[in-house]
This record gives C-alpha cells, sequence and structure tokens, in this order.
DNA sequence: CCTTGCCTCATGTGTAGACATAACGTTATC
DNA sequence: GATAACGTTATGTCTACACATGAGGCAAGG
C-alpha cells in the first residue's frame, strides 16, 4: 500500500491538495498502527473531511477503498467500524494457460487427449446443477510448456446450454481459448486444493500415482445456467503467486 | 454480475437516473456478447456520457470498476480498450484461521508446538531478505477445528525487525492473531501449491508421510523490510473456494 | 529522413452541492 | 407495554464543472 510518499500533514503543509491517496494511507495508519483499533467506530465522513481538508467526496472515495480491502463494515446510518477479524483480501489473477506459459518466454503446445460427448456423472450433475437427461461434452488435454507438461485440462461442457460445442474439434487450441471467445459469464466459482495424482494425471503430468497435485477448480455460469466446469492439475512444483 | 435487474433502456424510458450499476451492466454486456470484442477501442467518457444520459463521472466510476475487473486497459489519450486475453481478477478473502474455523460453527483450539529463536536457514534469509546476523523466531503450533487438526502454522518472524516478538509466549494463543493486533504490514507475497507432507505435517495433521497437502505461504513486509514468513499447511480435503 | 518540441485530447482526480436510502432511536398510538 | 410511525443522520450516488497528467500525433527545424 504505502507507496505514496508523503504524509498528510507534508501535503497540508504545503498548500497541496489533498488526494484520496493521501486521505487512504493516513486512514490505513491509524486502523494499523494508529488509535483506530477493531471495533473502532470512525468519525463521520463530514467531520473527516473537516480534519483532512478536503470534500465529502474525497474522503468518501478513500473509505470505499478501505471497505472494498476488507478492512472496516460501513452502514448508513450506523457509521463505518474497523472490522474485528480485518479479511484481507488478495486479488488473484488467472490468466488463461497459454498466456501464463509464453509470458515465462516458454514455448506453448497444446494436446488433445481425448474427447467426447457422455452423459454427466453424478458428482458433475450436483456441481453443475443438471438435469439427469442434460449431455455433457467431456475434453481432456495437456499445455505444455517448452517441452515438458505443464497442466492438464479436464473440462466439461454442459451442451444444454452450449449445443455450438459439439461442433468444435478442439485438436489445435483447447477449449479454454474457444470458450473465452465464444461465451460471456456471469458467475463463476473457483476452487483450489491438493491431492494426489490419479492414473490419468499421473500419466500426463509425468507424476507417480499419489504424488501431491496443485488443483483448480473452475465453474462457470450465465445466467443461471451452468456452461463449463474444469479442473486443472498442476505439474509439480508449481506454485501460484501473487503480491498486495 | 447482471443482478440489476433493469436494462439501460428500462432506466432510461422511465425516466430515471442512470446509476453507474447500469453503465457498467451495459458496458459488460457490450464487451462480453454485444459488439465490442476484445482488442476494441472504446467509445470516449464524453460521447458514453451523451449516449447514455449522464454524467462523465458516472460514466468514468463504471468503467473505473471495469478496468479493476480487468476487462479493459485504459490509457490517458489512448483510451479504453478491451483486452485480448481478458484475466478476470478474482477476490481471495484470507480471514485469520480462528475466524475461519468458528464461522463454520466448529470449536477452535490452539496449540503451541514448538519455539525458539534461531538462526535464520538458508532459504528463509533468500525468502526474506535477511543478513547473516539477523536472528528469527521460530514458532511452530496447530489450529484445532472441533477437535481434528485443521491447519499446522509454521511461523518465523525477523526479530531485528520486530524485537518485541521475543517476550512473547505464543501458548494461549497464536502468533497470527498477536501479528495482526501489533503490526501493520504494507506489502505481502501469497503463493499456493501442493507438497507431500513431512513428518511434521503427518506428525500433527494426522496424515501419512508423503500425502497430498494444500499449502499457503504468506511473506509480510513493511516498509521494505521483512516482517514475518508463514508456511500453513491445511489438513486433508481442505478446499479453498471463492465466487464472484 | 530523423529528431525535437508543442498541441491536443482522453482519462484521472478534485470541488461543492443535491437528493436518495437505510437504519437507529424516539415518539405516538393502540 | 407492545407496536407502529416518523424524524434524524450517515452513507450512497449523481451532477456539473475544473484542472492535472500523460501520451499520441503533427509540425518545424536540423
Amino acid at each position: 500500500m504505502d507507496r505514496e510518499g508523503k504524509t498528510v500533514s507534508d501535503a497540508a503543509e504545503s498548500g497541496e491538495k489533498i488526494s484520496f491517496r493521501d486521505v487512504r494511507a493516513e486512514i490505513l495508519r491509524r486502523i494499523t498502527i494508529g488509535p483506530w483499533g477493531p471495533g473502532t467506530l470512525l468519525p463521520g465522513e463530514v467531520e473527516l473531511a473537516q480534519e483532512f481538508g478536503c470534500s465529502r467526496t474525497t474522503i468518501n472515495r478513500a473509505m470505499r477503498e478501505i471497505s472494498d480491502l476488507g478492512l472496516v463494515d460501513r452502514r448508513r446510518k450506523a457509521g463505518t467500524r474497523v472490522r474485528t477479524t480485518p479479511l484481507r483480501a488478495a486479488r488473484f489473477e488467472m490468466p488463461i494457460v497459454r498466456a501464463e506459459i509464453e509470458r515465462t518466454g516458454a514455448s506453448y503446445r497444446y494436446a488433445l487427449v481425448q474427447r467426447g460427448v457422455e452423459p454427466a456423472p453424478d458428482w458433475l450433475r450436483a456441481q453443475m446443477n443438471l438435469t439427469p437427461k442434460d449431455r455433457v461434452l467431456h475434453v481432456v488435454c495437456v499445455h505444455y510448456a517448452g517441452g515438458a507438461a505443464f497442466q492438464l485440462e479436464d473440462r466439461w461442457i454442459n451442451l444444454a446450454a452450449l449445443p455450438q460445442a459439439e461442433a468444435e474439434e478442439f485438436s489445435r487450441t483447447g477449449p479454454n481459448e474457444w470458450l473465452i471467445a465464444t461465451v460471456p459469464f456471469s458467475e463463476v466459482e473457483v476452487s483450489f486444493t491438493a491431492t494426489g495424482a490419479d492414473a490419468l494425471v499421473a500419466a500426463h503430468l509425468d507424476h507417480q500415482p499419489g504424488d501431491p497435485v496443485f488443483i483448480v477448480e473452475r465453474a462457470t455460469w450465465w445466467q443461471g445456467a451452468a456452461i463449463t466446469f474444469v479442473r486443472m492439475s498442476y505439474r509439480k512444483g508449481y506454485r501460484m503467486t501473487t503480491r498486495y
């Protein structure tokens, strides 16, 4: 956060305009080290605007961003209160695999492993909220980085919601890229976990069965209808990292 | 996203004020399904304000939020362009373990496993950018949910940056909560991965050595100085989930 | 032709003011 | 006394306007 090099008093002294950044930094300071510990009810926006010598709009923007960070709760009339359990939210950017691989300078290669239309298995019906008669397209493919397997993609596409998927071969590019270019989505659920490699994963990612594998699963909906569910297994040693 | 139940034309017809939500929804629609595919240069804010019949400020807020989502690039003079590879950013809320456990209704219990001041091992010196003479406090503890081990916390605190940590026992509450209440932080790096359980993890999380374990590592800095590094190992079957 | 420098324009951010909305707390009514 | 109505108040959002900032592009000069 605190990348802004000047303090509020600096800005005030020099007669410069107060930026919402200055306000944000100062309020963050007061919450983290200053007098506004967990549970504190902060002064109202009008009062703060007076104190900082800026308009309420500026205070509002600073407060809104701090609220977005998860450090305070804001309610009309009730005011702004510092959360007792600050839940710093981290942002994870999830690029498509191809971009992630090419960004590292490695060459990207794609290989289709399996493709077929199947009745949805029970766990998938539960996960995607499908009816028993819904058909799904099941695609398994591998993304390689510099010659070595990087990620195994195990994807299910709801043909009731996306019938045109049945005409796609996915022999040269992955369903990932096709989907991004083709369908919008309104809601996404992502989860991370670790499991032991099964036979499929072991075979394609060069693992021993049972080896720990980092898993990302993502379910996507559009206007209430399930579009696709994907389970991505990463090669050994993969780390997903973010800074904030 | 599309939770707003009315369209822009609805709002315009009824003579209601256009909300930045309406604008955001409509622009998202045009980007995902409408005519503004990847690479499109969007109209300027002034033009959009005219089209939507609202002020430029409202357009600006809508655009800023869409930009925060990672769907467009905005540059002064250059204008707003739809990204070719939309990198939808996901937000992960990371509450402290205690809150995470109690939220599920399970009872929380804490146990200290080990505590001592040690010279920093090489990998940690590299990770936290420490000098050879820096001393670190090493704390290992376990967080239980409803009687079963939930998370093993393996933490290192830089005593050069935080000497008062040496006086803490951490016998009743974890270093996690103490740190949150005590020190601010300016920068955080989080990473997720999967590894096989080592002896320590196996012993305290009821695993077999080599069992897949979901790992979260977090390094925290304050004004350039490393504060703490923590490696959290989760019990079998743990999933970290988020919707957006 | 290439470079340098200015002009212009799109976004970034600030101000003051107004009305909307939600919720707390009090008052009035049954 | 319980409940319903209402006024007060803090945040939410929109407007209109102004100036700042950064970058693309044109033009003058070498």
